[in-house]
DNA sequence: CCTGAAATATTAACACTGTTAAGTATATTT
DNA sequence: AAATATACTTAACAGTGTTAATATTTCAGG
């Protein structure tokens, strides 16, 4: 059947457009500003037709969200070199840390909108690859560290629990400019990666320490 | 000028009636569904007399912000009576977890939102009286920690962000609902405070641990 | 080639949102 | 009593996501 497999072939096309569309938005102006409306206007459909192709908008911006880790995963390629497990968890801190004030627009969609969590629990299988495989790297770090006596034994669940959340929490009150009232905006970035490398010689227990 | 005393009460009556009509929307709805045209539902006037009293919507929304902080500093009143200061950062963080837990349409506009931090820049003076009392509070523990040589020494600013950060991170990452593939959903809170713990232990470096 | 059905796209509308300009009614001052 | 100042409302602008109904195009079977 060479005609169902050319209009497939359209159907993703088109697909392809609206998410190229909505990109543009998203990068040009924030993703608040992307809506169904402006994506009609840049694809030149009206803007019911993006209803053919995707269930609503939070669909469309899941799949931003998607472009987001894959941009994060390539990030941290610079890991598998550091042999230290503590030094690569101090590393992927950083990369963590850079790629939230590098790209803040995604990682809004990443990790603190509810949009692309909502879209997630409505799908049936509710599998998550880019999301998965980075916790995976956070946690086999973390292990790696215990078993090799450098931090402190614990629930690795735990424990990758409140590594994520203070990189995480570090991030995220910085682009919700929460630090303000602490130090000089121009410090904000500095003194964040001093807090990790406190938080990461506190946790070192080794006796050579790093 | 007795007339215009009065006319300073109905005004402040009207602002009154405005913030207690967005709290009753606040908790019944939440933050996002808080609109002009609701609240001058509820009010019985006409939605453009809100803005006789209030700038924008930021600004109400930043009323809102502050009764949190009220709320949460009442928390806080159990601190004091706790001697090991590391203890006392313990409890701390328990109280801003449970806090963020319990009310988490307030946490989002404290810490969340752009709106408060919107309102708060185009303000004059810019002072936030509430949300520095409790990042002083965070500081002088952190320095009591230190002078009585029970945590690392370091910057106070910047161990107080990558403390604030792991807490914040916590929370944020677990009413975005980010936790539910790392352990299961009734397990999230349970793992939260044992990280707590782990990364407390981890920090104490004191002769007598606690 | 033509007809009917299926796929695709559009128009119009619903029910909202924050916000502003212009007009009205009431109260106070001159 | 007329003029002014205050308080409030109506109507509108410019947008939002989303859906029902309608129109157009595409394509298989007769």
């Amino acid at each position: 059947m060479g005609i169902t497999e050319r209009k497939e072939k359209q159907k993703v096309e088109i697909k392809k457009k609206i998410l190229e569309a909505s990109m543009k938005l998203f990068i040009d102006e924030g993703f608040e500003k992307v809506s169904i409306r402006k994506i009609a206007n840049i694809i030149e459909y009206s803007p019911t037709t993006i209803y053919l192709y995707f269930k609503d908008k939070n669909e469309i911006l899941f799949e931003l969200c998607e472009e987001g880790f894959i941009l994060f995963e390539k990030l941290n390629s610079n890991l598998s070199k550091i042999s230290n497990p503590l030094s690569r968890l101090h590393k992927m801190g950083e990369n963590y840390v850079g790629f939230g004030l590098q790209h803040p627009e995604y990682y809004d969609l990443m990790f603190i909108q509810n949009a692309p969590m909502d879209r997630l629990a409505q799908m049936n299988d509710g599998k998550w690859i880019h999301g998965d495989r980075a916790l995976d790297l956070l946690r086999s770090i973390i292990k790696e560290c215990m078993t090799k006596k450098i931090i402190k034994k614990g629930d690795i669940n735990s424990v990758s629990m409140a590594v994520w959340g203070m990189v995480h929490g570090l991030v995220s009150l910085a682009i919700r400019k929460r630090f303000t009232k602490l130090v000089d905006p121009e410090k904000v970035v500095e003194t964040m990666h001093q807090g990790i490398s406190w938080m990461m010689k506190t946790m070192d227990q080794s006796k050579n320490k790093i």
